[in-house]
RNA sequence: GACUCAAUGUCUGU
């Protein structure tokens, strides 16, 4: 049981569908009976290679559903859509099991994604009635949730309460501030946000960008120590979006083969 | 307290 486990990892780690439904077929054809992590396991392994529907093939078959069989595939649809699906299953699993924080960080971003804010602050109390506001990855995803539904003076309680805010809660904030336009709170928070990392610097770039701000989204990829696929095509539509052609097809052409 | 088969932020598309 443990080898699968190990082996449907690689395939994660590869993003190797072929492989994962090699090993599917293989455990149905010996006749060895998977136990729940195996199914969890090769669940993920076909999400994380892009197929949705064949994780949820495997979880409709478990006649045993953990708590992580129910967040995995709830996490599943948050983040591939349909973003209901992410919702209806929460609601499903409180028939049989208790939700933990993992189950309520996988759940946020098909609240935010459907800006969704009533369901969103309902799962919130849920939240807070199990005591995980002040855990700091479902914090996160709460935060996120609110400046998804452009509701930033929530999202800024959450992110005030937090006894630890990392590079992620910063980042969600500064995405926040740019959609609704509050560039100058974006760049704030950017300034004084103690670690960025490639994914700070392409949400900055990215809301400068949405907002116009062509030449500060210019500056700051030309500073940023790292870029990645990300990056480039932030920039490339940043001057797309603005009207600036070929401004896009230089950055086009400079643009690394290895991304 | 920590860990486990599962969780949160950035571009484009869906």
């Amino acid at each position: 049981s443990s080898a699968y486990i190990s082996l449907l990892q690689c395939c994660i780690q590869k993003r190797a569908l072929q492989e994962a439904k090699f090993i599917h077929t293989h455990m149905n054809k010996t006749g060895f009976k998977p136990d729940i992590l195996v199914y969890n396991t090769l669940a993920t392994a076909y999400v994380k290679c892009g197929s949705v529907a064949d994780a949820r093939k495997v979880f409709d078959k478990m006649t045993n559903r953990n708590v992580c069989s129910w967040s995995l595939m709830i996490s599943a649809y948050s983040r591939h859509g349909p973003h209901r699906e992410a919702l209806d299953l929460f609601r499903q699993m409180q028939n049989y099991i208790e939700p933990n924080h993992y189950t309520f960080s996988g759940v946020m971003p098909a609240c935010g994604e459907l800006k969704m804010l009533e369901q969103g602050m309902e799962i919130h109390e849920q939240i807070i009635r199990y005591g995980y506001e002040r855990h700091g990855v479902v914090a996160n995803a709460l935060l996120d949730m609110y400046a998804k539904c452009a509701c930033m003076e929530n999202a800024r309680k959450v992110f005030d309460n937090m006894s630890q805010r990392d590079v992620v809660s910063w980042t969600a904030m500064i995405v926040g501030y740019m959609q609704q336009g509050f560039v100058d709170e974006a760049r704030r928070l950017f300034d004084e946000m103690p670690q960025r990392d490639v994914a700070s610097w392409n949400a900055t770039i990215a809301g400068y960008a949405q907002n116009g701000f062509v030449v500060e989204a210019v500056r700051l990829f030309e500073e940023m120590p790292q870029r990645d696929v990300v990056s480039w095509n932030a920039m490339i539509s940043a001057y797309g979006q603005n009207g600036i052609v070929d401004g896009a097809l230089r950055l086009f052409r400079e643009m690394p083969e290895r991304n």
